[in-house]
RNA sequence: GCCCCCAUCGACUAGCGGUCCAGGUCGCGGCCCUUUCAAGGCUGAAGCACGGGUUCGAAUCCCGUUGGGGGCACCA
């Protein structure tokens, strides 16, 4: 039987990592098997429901590059059915009402049971189970209910989520034998933490995939790192691109335990991806992630400078604050020109007719003039650069100059010796 | 409280009875390179939670303890 799987966010709020971590095993799973990978919403609760989440849920799975197979499905149009079948239990004794709402009954005695594809033998004693709403007073069908039987319908043969549904499996699985179908294989994946070892919140930053794509991480990035965060191939390999993963993934090597989120590696990680890219393709993610954030900077001149800044920085984020000074006036701190005076004087004086002005030339002329006047590099160069890119860090000087320009240069550099009096 | 899950360096992990005085990656320390910041090279510190078993032999198997997490809704 081929393999089919799915996840089922529910539509209230954002796509959370979490969930995406659930949806990239089930989706490196369904391609490594040659499957399919389904989009199941539950908006059974509606009055939880956000309006847009739907669209933002495939908007952060598309961006993700988790493409899935077939129309996207909603649990509420299947409430019918789910009554029709409650009903069903109800005549044949397996239900009964209890209130207005519609109990399922589950077994007293025995054990519940299943081979969980990462966790082995899991087995819990009926007794310990509550007979559970499947339909409320309301005429609306649970999650517990609903859930199951959808997976059922739709032919879901391996159940890949989260292991905090490992106590909702034997009641699931009770009422899946009831209606007496197959049940299908059950893969509880571990959950993420954040790095104080708690279940990821808003108290840890970045949360939601749409946080991460603006703080300028790569999908690729994403990729890679929620991978490994409860898989791994080997010991060794650790950067992987979508093809590689693709083709080394592996449920059952899938980790049992929680994993813990660590935003220091995956900023190194998008550096990695970062220094990867094409020089062209580098300035393209860069003007699309500008335009994502609100900045209408010249595509030309982003391209130009993108390729002083793409071993420098870990996020497309970075970008502004670190070549923002060619997109707009500086403003150099006083304390850091201190000193810097004659340094300031010459170096205008040597790039003043200076040519060709390269970066080639600029960097002769301005080695020359310090040494003229007996400072080492760092001493000479930092009064320039603070001058000139209004920061003690910037790209590489002489590139800079070059691509600002003479014009520019020479009134940053004669404002700066004004002000270093 | 009851049920369930988990347990190797600070973090992610490799290890599935001997090849491990435990390997890789991030982070951290040192050195080198260097116009700043990065990047890069070399190098160092750092771990099998504890206690019992089983076995000739255990990080690996079993039991318990401790610690962490999740669930116990007419939420999903």
């Amino acid at each position: 039987m081929a393999v089919r799987v799915r996840i089922a966010p529910s539509p209230t709020g954002l796509l959370h990592i979490g969930t995406a971590s659930t949806a990239l095993f089930n989706w490196l799973f369904a391609r490594h098997e040659g499957g399919e990978f389904r989009l199941r919403i539950e908006n059974t609760d509606t009055s939880r429901e956000v309006a847009e989440a739907v669209d933002q849920i495939q908007d952060s799975l598309r961006w993700l590059g988790l493409d899935w197979d077939g129309p996207v499905t909603f649990q509420l149009d299947r409430m019918d059915d789910c009554r029709r079948l409650a009903e069903q239990l109800v005549a044949e004794g397996k239900a009964y009402e209890d209130e207005g709402a519609i109990r399922f009954r589950m077994p007293d005695e025995g054990v519940t049971a299943w081979d969980d594809v990462v966790r082995g033998r899991v087995e819990v004693r009926n007794e310990t189970i509550e007979d559970l709403v499947i339909v409320r007073s309301d005429g609306r069908p649970t999650y517990n209910f609903a859930s199951p039987l959808e997976d059922v319908w739709d032919g879901i043969t391996h159940v890949i989520r989260g292991d905090d549904h490992i106590s909702n499996t034997p009641k699931q699985l009770n009422i899946i034998s009831a209606v007496a179908a197959d049940v299908p294989v059950y893969a509880h994946v571990p959950m993420i933490f954040g790095m104080d070892g708690k279940k990821l919140s808003k108290r840890h930053g970045a949360q939601a995939v749409e946080d991460f794509r603006a703080a300028g991480y790569l999908p690729e990035t994403m990729m890679n790192f929620l991978a490994l965060l409860g898989w791994a191939p080997d010991g060794e390999t650790t950067i992987m691109n979508r093809e590689e993963l693709l083709r080394r993934f592996d449920l059952t090597r899938v980790s049992p335990s929680p994993a813990q989120f660590d935003y220091r590696k995956l900023d190194w990680m998008n550096g990695v991806y970062l220094r990867e890219l094409p020089p062209e393709e580098f300035a393209h993610r860069l003007l699309l992630w500008l335009g994502e954030n609100g900045y209408d900077w010249p595509a030309e001149l982003v391209t130009r400078t993108a390729p002083l800044v793409q071993e420098k920085i870990a996020k497309l984020s970075e970008f502004p604050g670190f070549a923002g000074f060619f997109f707009g006036d500086v403003e150099p701190g006083q304390a850091d020109l201190d000193g810097g005076a004659p340094m300031l004087a010459a170096a205008d004086e040597a790039l003043a007719s200076l040519e060709p002005f390269d970066a080639t030339a600029i960097e002769a002329a301005l080695r020359d003039t310090a040494d003229r006047l007996g400072l080492k590099p760092r001493q000479a160069f930092q009064p320039i650069r603070v001058a000139v890119t209004g920061s003690r860090v910037s790209p590489g000087l002489f590139e800079s100059i070059e691509l600002l320009g003479r014009e520019t240069t020479l009134s940053r550099l004669r404002a700066a010796a004004g002000a270093a009096g």
